[in-house]
DNA sequence: GCCAACGTTGGC
DNA sequence: GCCAACGTTGGC
């Protein structure tokens, strides 16, 4: 078996959120039009790994909770419906473009732990989320800087 | 609402 | 293949 791996996956509340995934259990992570990230969702995050959900273009943005990673990459299959927001016409049956993972609900942080927060403390400084500029949607989280926001949080890690 | 950062597009 | 123009993200 090959080892977890955790992601932190961003999301504007107003679009989805920490909320939303608890009432709805399981939920595909569609809509996402960036190569870099597609590339991740394509061929790095598998069934099992963890993610961290941030809410983004909010205040104060913030880890809200944790989710779980149910299935490999496949065909984000928004992009080839005219009516979507993320509609693609390169996409095609053969060649998708894009890709998703679904993901499960597994906690809701009692406390976001913001930006801020993290900020404060230093063996997180690395945390690409922290990086001025950074606008990648979907990014590695190494496991000491998950089993740190978990500390952080006050929760036991729900995927053990 | 502003704007810095950065990704994408398209003319050449 | 370069790079200017443009669009988007996301913190502030």
């Amino acid at each position: 078996m090959t080892e977890r791996r955790y992601w932190l996956m961003k999301s504007e509340p107003s679009d989805f959120s920490i909320q939303d995934l608890k009432a709805a259990g399981t939920a595909c992570w569609d809509g996402v039009r960036n190569y870099q990230a597609r590339n991740l969702l394509r061929d790095e995050i598998k069934a099992g790994d963890g993610v961290l959900f941030y809410h983004s273009n909010v205040k104060p943005p913030a880890l809200m909770g944790i989710a779980e990673v149910v299935c490999d990459g496949y065909a984000d299959h928004t992009a080839r419906d005219p009516g979507s927001a993320h509609y693609d016409p390169k996409a095609t049956p053969d060649k998708p473009v894009w890709y998703m993972v679904d993901v499960a609900f597994r906690a809701e942080f009692a406390q976001p732990v913001t930006r801020d927060a993290l900020r404060g403390r230093p063996e997180l400084a690395d945390m690409p989320v922290l990086k001025k500029g950074n606008r990648l949607s979907v990014q590695p989280v190494a496991a000491k800087h998950w089993q740190a926001v978990l500390e952080m949080a006050g929760v036991k890690d729900p995927l053990d």
